[in-house]
DNA sequence: GTTGCCAAGTTTTTT
DNA sequence: ACTTGGCAAC
């Protein structure tokens, strides 16, 4: 059926291969002196000056897409659309500055042109919706001082609902079960929903303990990522009079990235996609009493200004439930949908874009369209095999410092200046795959940063601060309150917690407000009491009670945080912690901690209340809130939606680490992907369907068409999983490279010959690593204990040495047997 | 109520 | 390898 959703390239593609054929809506008077149109492409130009109706762009890797959108947000304010009926949605937070810088450099230094233009994200403009309207779209249970649960606490949460089902966490593993309500969320399916569809044991557990889930995090005040996108589509489609205002506010919607958004994500995209005369039959649609109007009209003759840019080729989130019949639908939903492809890339060489290309080609389900430059030249790309991860890590390094600041012999031939660090790259499939990279890059003295925006607020010490400030902006917020209510140990152990708890279900009350009548609840010792009591006047002095008013509280965001810090203990814990231990790892949680504190006051010091995309009007405030919550809840709120992607500043001058995935959007000159091994790369656990290894080979595409000048990639032969080095297979998609422009090197036998001219006993010095890559049988030596996946435990009798070492080995259970080291996936065992 | 030790499972990707 | 959770000792 996705088959389907390639009609419209066909359509596209006729437009790239034919050139030049005068589009019909095409408007006079193009001027290709315009600064804004005179060096992009006719395709590129066609899509930024079709500013009126239904646009889908197709734009291939490289093609200049983030060029197109940028000069077409400016070309539509330079040509008198208000910047603040445009809104534009990203992917990430950095894509979306990214965005609005340019924008605003497109459009001069004045600040005024881009006033009010909202470039964010799904989840940032859903979350902003739903506290400005929570109270008028009566959502049950949603208030707008509502929390945003990460994935440990949604975790948390559910670990609680599943045992109080009385159902055993290992059956209906949490993780599982929370994946299964994101799938169903992200299909637009509320719990009552899933419970009515229900039919099997399975489904029908899943859908009480969806209902329990909800339950829990409303009780909390709380909602999760997939609600934000979930409950702002509701909102925006039961509630007329809401979804008016943002109509009447927003005319020209774009987004970004279009082939990884999900249904819900489609859903909102269309309930806010306005056109000219649709406006006014919707504000008719929001006065009272009209009911919920499901499928706004949305023909050709009133096409709505929404323009979608994307690349079939690059989606890479079908696991978050993103897919491509979100193009087909696009059509289906805006019938007058102008096709624009975008094919010509102006990123990479020929050989990067040829192996790219050669990959791709692979991927059934996908309609060919071509990829070209007309760059002339480039390297080829290097296929490295390695011995171990460490041998990997030390060839991308030795490649990095020839490619250096001083510029590899061949660059400087060829004319080329030394690559900088800042345009060095490392990628791989699974974080895990970071830290050998990390660990060899230290060594070298190169400077590196890894994109983990998110690393940071999972850190102990940094959530246990963050949940004192969630409980502050929320008292609601159970499983921060539980988080934060002993720690540091003040006396309200497990028995107190358990008191408290009971009380506060038999009562139905927060766990917070349990607390401040515990002189109530019974069977409490009076230390118990006493703790708990100077817990509610610790909060309390944080809040003024929840009022935010009066001397006791603090006069800024930063304070607070000090406050916060400081006067629970947090640091003074921390500080005993580091001097008893006297170790490195609690100096450093201490630094966090100050980290946090100081990032509230930056927070707090750039913080712009009307750059609120769901401030309507500038004037008026959005709620009575006092402002220090407001700024608290905001500061909360970014914190909650960072991504990865989110940690990468290009001005620093260090080699970036990343996912492939945490690489789409970006390029550098060169780039290193490592890991290209089967059940890494294509990962394992997309093995088992064609869809998802076409997925996997699409995030091979990304990575590939990452790299403008230079790419190499590597694999290991033997890789350490979990503690266990392991035989490794090379990935398939390294066979489906372009031949002519690659160039394949084993690192395994250079080295060899290598150690074998300067130190003829190589077996002696190095480390035990370095033994491993240059001689596989001297890891498995006679009387040695070895395990084989198949064969199990066994000793090995005897064995020869060399490239194709081979060990007879006497299994415990099914005799002896004769391996070839190379390929027995054999492991040492003590 | 608190601390410390051992066993077990674990992650693929992310807003 | 590394964290987390359960349990026993203090």
């Amino acid at each position: 059926m996705a088959e389907d959703g390639f009609e419209a390239f066909e359509a596209a593609l006729d437009e790239v291969v034919n050139p030049g054929k005068p589009e019909p809506g095409e408007p006079e008077g193009t001027d290709a002196s315009d600064p804004l149109l005179a060096d992009l492409t006719d395709p590129q130009r066609e899509a930024v000056t079709h500013t009126e109706g239904p646009l889908l762009v197709l734009a291939a890797a490289g093609s200049g897409k983030t060029r197109v959108i940028t000069r077409r947000i400016a070309y539509l304010v330079r040509n008198g659309i208000p910047p603040w009926s445009i809104l534009a949605l990203t992917f990430t937070n950095k894509a979306a500055g990214e965005m609005r810088e340019r924008v605003l450099g497109m459009l001069g230094d004045d600040p005024s042109p881009t006033r009010g233009l909202t470039v964010t994200t799904f989840h940032s403009l859903c979350a902003r919706l739903l506290r400005r309207y929570a109270e008028q779209a009566e959502l049950p249970g949603l208030k707008p001082n509502f929390t945003i649960y990460p994935a440990a606490d949604q975790l948390a949460l559910m670990k609680r609902v599943v045992r109080d089902a009385q159902l055993s966490t290992s059956n209906w593993s949490p993780r599982s079960v929370l994946a299964a309500i994101s799938n169903a969320k992200n299909e637009l399916i509320d719990a009552e929903r899933f419970a009515a569809d229900a039919s099997d044991f399975y489904s029908k557990t899943i859908a009480k303990l969806y209902t329990g889930y909800t339950r829990a995090l409303r009780s909390a005040g709380a909602v999760d990522f997939d609600d934000l996108l979930l409950l702002a589509a509701a909102m925006l489609r039961d509630r007329p009079a809401i979804r008016a205002e943002c109509l009447g506010r927003w005319q020209y919607l774009l987004i970004d990235e279009y082939q990884d958004t999900n249904h819900v994500q489609f859903v909102i995209a269309s309930l806010l996609a306005s056109g000219g005369q649709s406006r006014e039959s919707n504000l008719l649609a929001g006065l009272p009493g009209v009911e919920p109007d499901d499928e706004p009209p949305a023909s050709g003759e009133d096409a709505p200004n929404i323009c979608v840019v994307g690349d079939p080729d690059q989606a890479i989130y079908g696991w978050r439930g993103a897919d491509i019949t979100n193009i087909l639908e696009f059509e289906e939903r805006f019938p007058s949908t102008r096709v624009i492809a975008l094919g010509q890339n102006f990123r990479s060489t020929t050989p990067i874009l040829a192996n790219a290309d050669t990959l791709i080609r692979h991927n059934k389900r996908r309609k060919h369209k071509p990829l070209f430059t007309e760059r002339e030249g480039g390297e080829d790309v290097e296929v490295l095999r390695c011995g171990t991860e460490h041998d990997e890590a030390r060839a991308v390094v030795e490649w990095f410092e020839s490619l250096g600041e001083d510029g590899s012999p061949a660059d400087r031939e060829g004319g080329l200046k030394g690559l900088a660090w800042r345009d060095m790259a490392v990628f791989y499939r699974t974080n895990a795959l970071s830290r050998v990279m990390e660990d060899e890059l230290r060594s070298a003295g190169i400077p590196y940063v890894i994109a983990r925006g998110t690393a940071f607020y999972e850190r102990e010490e940094v959530r246990h601060a963050l949940a004192y400030l969630r409980l502050v902006a929320n008292s609601a917020d159970d499983v921060s309150l539980l988080r934060v209510i002993n720690t540091p140990a003040r006396g309200i152990g497990k028995t107190t917690v358990a008191h408290l708890q009971a009380f506060a279900s038999a009562n139905s009350i927060t766990l917070f407000e349990a607390m401040r009548r515990v002189s109530d609840v019974d069977g409490l010792s009076a230390r118990a009491v006493n703790a708990v009591t100077r817990f509610v006047e610790m909060v309390d002095r944080w809040t003024g009670a929840g009022k935010f008013m009066g001397g006791e509280v603090a006069g800024s965001l930063g304070e607070l945080g000090e406050r916060v810090v400081r006067e629970s203990g947090l640091e003074a814990m921390y500080k005993k912690q580091a001097e008893t231990s006297g170790s490195e790892a609690d100096e450093e949680r201490l630094e966090n901690l100050d980290e946090v504190v100081s990032s509230v006051a930056q927070f707090e010091s750039e913080y712009a209340p009307d750059a609120d995309p769901a401030q309507f009007d500038a004037q008026a405030p959005i709620t009575d809130t006092p402002p220090l919550l407001s700024m608290l809840r905001a500061y909360l709120e970014s914190v909650a939606l960072v991504s990865d992607a989110d940690a990468i500043d290009p001005t620093q001058g260090a080699v970036t680490l990343m996912t492939l995935h945490a690489a789409k959007g970006l390029e550098f000159p060169a780039v290193a992907m490592i890991g290209l091994e089967e059940g890494l790369l294509p990962h394992a656990r997309s093995n088992q369907s064609d869809e998802m290894l076409e997925e996997e080979r699409r995030l091979c595409f990304v990575g590939i068409t990452r790299a403008m000048r230079r790419l190499t990639i590597t694999s290991a032969r033997y890789r350490t999983h979990r503690g266990m080095p392991e035989r490794t297979i090379a990935s398939r998609f390294l066979e489906e490279l372009d031949a002519d422009h690659t160039r394949v090197r084993d690192r395994d036998d250079e080295q060899m010959i290598d150690d074998f001219d300067a130190t003829p006993t190589a077996a002696i010095g190095g480390s035990p690593m370095d033994r491993q890559t240059n001689d596989l049988a001297a890891q498995f030596p006679e009387g040695a204990t070895v395990r084989h996946p198949q064969f199990g435990v066994g000793t090995v009798v005897t064995v020869s040495r060399g490239r194709y070492a081979r060990a007879r080995v006497r299994f415990r259970d099914v005799g002896e047997k004769t391996l070839i080291l190379e390929y027995a996936r054999l492991t040492r065992v003590n």
